[in-house]
RNA sequence: GGUGGGGUGGCCGAGAGGCGAGGCAGCGGCCUGCAAAGCCGUAUACGCGGGUUCGAAUCCCGUCCCCACCUCCA
């Protein structure tokens, strides 16, 4: 099967065919600064990591670009918040914070739980504050074409004509005339109120340091321009895939394709969206304030568990978060875990060279056609779960003798698909207890649980079956799971999702 | 008003004219001292009403409901 994206621009299943063969370049739209990082962005990154991981793994060499919008309207608006006489801290924002500060706060908050999920570094991060010369050069280009102009009151805004670019719609196949006015819509020096700011004159209160100098005065970037001068900055005039969240698909995405084509750019080939987040059928939104923030969902479950939740729906659909669904997830995780544990310490054990476990290998075909066919990730979890079973079976079948090919197959078209899917990343490190974890900690809680395995192992021997489940009664209880196996127990931390996670997150604004 | 996405078994979640994806939970079995883990088996599922067809969850007509975007939002 050859690979196949889903173009929001066309509304159609197409082809993926590079513009430079080998070569794959994609743009993602990042943050804004503006506030701690919700679930929405965390899987937005995710489902572009694996867009990213897939495309490295079929051999394009893959320049990936995510912005950081670190000014805008919210920002600023937060600082000054900061600074006013009855100001109150809130846990998320700090007091007398200048606009720089608090943006770069809050990158580094993002960063984190990128990190922490295993969302790979982007090739690039430009920050819109150090593009302001390449969003002039563009606004110039684009007044030079008569597709924007210098508002007409003096704020020294800049807006995009609108009726000026007949094409203006294209992406979600809109008409201007149809469009519900805005109810906010501030006709100032707009010829129409359609009309977006490609720049914001500096007005009086607003810091000084939030402006710069342009040939229209005084200044700060719209929201829309900085995406388009990016974008084009480091991929060229026209790009493979443009990619956001489906509540960027307008105004956002529109202004951007409108801006960029008007000026005579290419732009983006495909345009692929990620479905939203909601909270028990309602969309997470700051607005609504039902958010989780990848803080509070890291507190119920591991990093690898919120990876694997946060990524296991197709990506286009609809992700709804309810209490249940990390454990789940978590349920999900552990029995692949579970056979990635075994079968690394059973290939360790048969192989008598010393070899070890095997290398991630190649994926499966099943695993492979899913993913090209628009990143089907539930159907590729799919092949991911036969191949665990598949790879039991043959673990089993070794107790007596052994199929060490087959485990050794299997674990290694596993370890691949894991790594496709970004898992192995979550957390900084596989979540093996069985080996990894070399803390001081661990190896004292290790010293301590073998003690009583051997303990436990002795009574078995000796047939008093009470004083052995006692044993294993008291390390369950301790959160130690016990597992015997045909040469030994084992035993594993159990996964840190709450068993009685049943009641909403405590601190849910808002309802 | 405009644009777009949905309603699948107890739950999550694919599929899109004929073989009941997968996971979780449940039930039966194997294994186990008992468990756990694992394996095997196990479901009159496709919002509702019509229609087309040898055959429809998938196509057509009608109808009900939900959600998103059109305003900052991943």
């Amino acid at each position: 099967m050859t690979l196949r994206f889903y173009d929001s621009a066309t509304a159609e299943v197409r082809d993926f065919v590079p513009l430079e063969p080998g070569k794959a370049s994609v743009y993602y739209c990042g943050a804004t600064v503006q506030g701690s990082p919700h679930v929405g962005h965390v899987r937005s990154a995710i489902v572009f990591d694996q867009l990213t991981r897939w495309l490295q793994y079929r051999g394009f060499a893959t320049t990936v670009v995510r912005n950081v919008t670190d000014v805008d309207d919210k920002i600023l608006a937060k600082s000054e918040a900061s600074f006013a006489s009855d100001f109150v801290p809130d846990g998320s924002y700090i007091p007398h914070e200048e606009w720089f500060a608090l943006a770069y706060r809050f990158e580094q908050e993002f960063e984190a739980a990128y990190e922490t999920l295993g969302v790979q570094r982007p090739t690039y991060e430009p920050r819109a504050t150090g593009h302001i010369t390449e969003m002039h050069e563009l606004i110039a280009r684009l007044i030079d074409r008569g597709h924007a102009y210098p508002a007409e009151d003096g704020s020294g805004d800049v807006y995009f004509d609108v009726r000026s670019w007949a094409e203006y719609g294209a992406l979600t196949h809109q008409s201007i005339d149809d469009m519900q006015a805005a109810t906010d819509a501030d006709p100032r020096g707009k010829r129409d109120p359609r009309d977006f700011a490609l720049w914001k004159g500096h007005k009086p209160g607003e810091p000084e340091t939030a402006s710069w100098p342009s040939p229209w005065g005084r200044g700060r970037p719209g929201w829309h321009l900085e995406c388009s001068a990016m974008a084009t900055k480091y991929l060229g005039p026209r790009f493979d895939i443009h990619g956001g969240g489906l509540d960027l698909r307008f105004p956002h995405h529109e202004n951007e394709l409108a801006q960029s084509t008007a000026a005579g750019d290419g732009f983006a080939n495909f345009w692929m969206h990620n479905g939203m987040v909601t909270y028990e059928g309602e969309k997470m939104s700051k607005s609504i304030g039902n958010v989780i923030s990848p803080a509070e969902m890291l507190a119920l479950a591991s990093p690898r568990v919120v990876r694997y939740y946060l990524g296991q729906a197709h990506y286009r659909s609809v992700l709804d978060y309810r209490p249940t669904s990390l454990q789940e997830a978590a349920a999900a995780v552990e029995r692949i875990d579970g056979f990635i544990a075994k079968a690394s310490a059973y290939a360790r054990k048969s192989a008598h060279d010393g070899a070890g476990a095997p290398p991630a290998g190649r994926v499966p075909e099943a695993f492979a056609d899913a993913m090209d066919d628009d990143l089907n990730i539930p159907q590729a979890l799919a092949a991911l779960h036969e191949t665990v079973r598949r790879g039991n079976t043959a673990l089993a079948a070794a107790s007596g003798a052994g199929d060490p090919a087959a485990v050794s197959e299997a674990l290694s078209e596993v370890l691949a698909m894991t790594a496709v899917l970004g898992l192995d990343a979550a957390g900084g490190h596989a979540a093996s207890s069985a080996d990894g974890a070399e803390s001081g900690a661990h190896r004292a809680l290790s010293a301590l649980v073998d003690a009583q395995l051997a303990a436990r192992a002795a009574a078995r021997a000796a047939k008093d079956w009470a004083a052995a489940d006692a044993i294993r009664d008291t390390l369950a209880a301790a959160g130690i799971a016990v597992e015997d196996s045909a040469d030994g127990a084992t035993w594993a931390l159990t996964a840190p999702t709450e068993p009685r996670a049943q009641g909403a997150p405590t601190n849910r604004t808002g309802a």
